[in-house]
DNA sequence: TTAGCACTCAGTATAAATACTGATTAACAT
DNA sequence: ATGTTAATCAGTATTTATACTGAGTGCTAA
């Protein structure tokens, strides 16, 4: 079995150090770099480094640590990347999620599932554990809290707006006037609190409902 | 301790009668009714029924089980819903989490976890076992994969759109001419592929651009 | 070195949204 | 009964967005 090869990215020498510490007495796993930045890392993989995984502190401090993962992704699409953080944010884990992560890590997990973590990504599965699904969770729960209260007529009408029809062509595919669709987006405006069309759309949008 | 009290809802008899026969076994669950449809269980609610935990099916014949749990949300409170489905499809993990519900079991998992579920959703507590996390993140990870190619400047544009300020107020921000920001914003719909700008900013956030 | 793309800028005309002033009707719950 | 809300409709003026025509510069990768 090929070994698996690991970068470890993280700005405290001290944690990587660590880090390297522990996985080096597993056979199959082998730590072909470290990087004390986003900068470096990124430097290290366009000199030809190819790890299988790359794992990662998301406080560095150049930068988003989660925009990276998306850059990485989209330019070297073998690599897997493992977020390893203190922050247990239920925003983080699912914006990691979406920018392609394969797993997130709290620095207080054990070393037994540290390995396994790598081990499991190292398959090319993901690896998330029940305390960050759960952070996940509530954090997707919460968003959807925020109640809106819109009518069902409301509701027709902003998804209408949201696909892009004019006033006015609402105001035909309804059948009433143009009057009454403008007092519409009026209200719905008011009651999502925003001030405009475009935060309007983007708080729909976010809220789910179009 | 209290027993923890459950509404089984599914439209299959004998599915009911089985969970009722597994749950039965434990002194501290007890089952305080079935539903054999959304009508009967929101009906079964309204004459006083209040059960801690409503164990649904999603697959039911009268609607859509996942939007129920949103409305018995608004209305009931105190009622945690754990949805209990044959189906393993990451969207519907990510719907019914967004909807409210404390957890979701597939068809397949085995007694002592169906018990452990209730049990800690008894406690106020979400559950949601590996496999399932596993399905959502897939799925998020999917949504994501929607390539856009959007220029950092174009970007910037997009997303000073989505707050709401108009083409003037951007061009001011950034200063060069409204031209431009115009121009821009062609650019960004043509690679949206979109043909206006609720368009645009509905397919932004849905794709978590802002 | 040439082609493509990002980024910048211009005029003219029309269509649409927004801001301000209002109003009537019907349903529904206290 | 009375207050609240949804849903409908109106005029006028101004601001914005859109559609059409373009173009020049500078970078980068084939």
């Amino acid at each position: 079995m090929n070994k698996i090869e690991v970068i470890i990215t993280d700005d405290h020498k001290l944690f990587r150090d660590g880090l390297r510490s522990i996985l080096q007495q597993f056979d199959d796993i082998e730590i072909i770099g470290e990087a004390s930045s986003e900068i470096e890392l990124m430097r290290m993989l366009k000199e030809g480094y190819d790890p299988d995984i790359v794992l990662m502190d998301i406080s560095l401090p150049d930068g988003n640590g989660l925009d990276i993962i998306k850059q990485m992704k989209e330019e070297y699409v073998s690599i897997k990347c493992v977020v390893i953080t203190m922050h247990a944010d239920g925003q983080y884990v699912v914006k990691a999620v979406k920018n392609g992560a394969y797993g997130y890590l709290l620095k207080s997990v054990d070393q037994a599932e540290l390995v396994e973590a790598i081990k499991t990504v190292g398959l090319g599965k993901k690896y998330f554990n029940a305390e960050v699904s759960q952070l996940m969770v509530t954090d997707m729960a919460l968003q959807q809290d925020q109640e809106t209260n819109l009518s069902e007529r409301e509701l027709e009408v902003l998804r209408l707006v949201a696909q892009g029809y004019t006033t006015k062509e609402i105001a035909n595919q309804l059948y009433v006037s143009a009057r009454t669709i403008e007092t519409h987006r009026v209200n719905i405006m008011r009651k999502l609190n925003v001030q405009n069309s475009a935060e309007m759309i983007k708080k729909a949008a976010k809220c789910d409902l179009i």
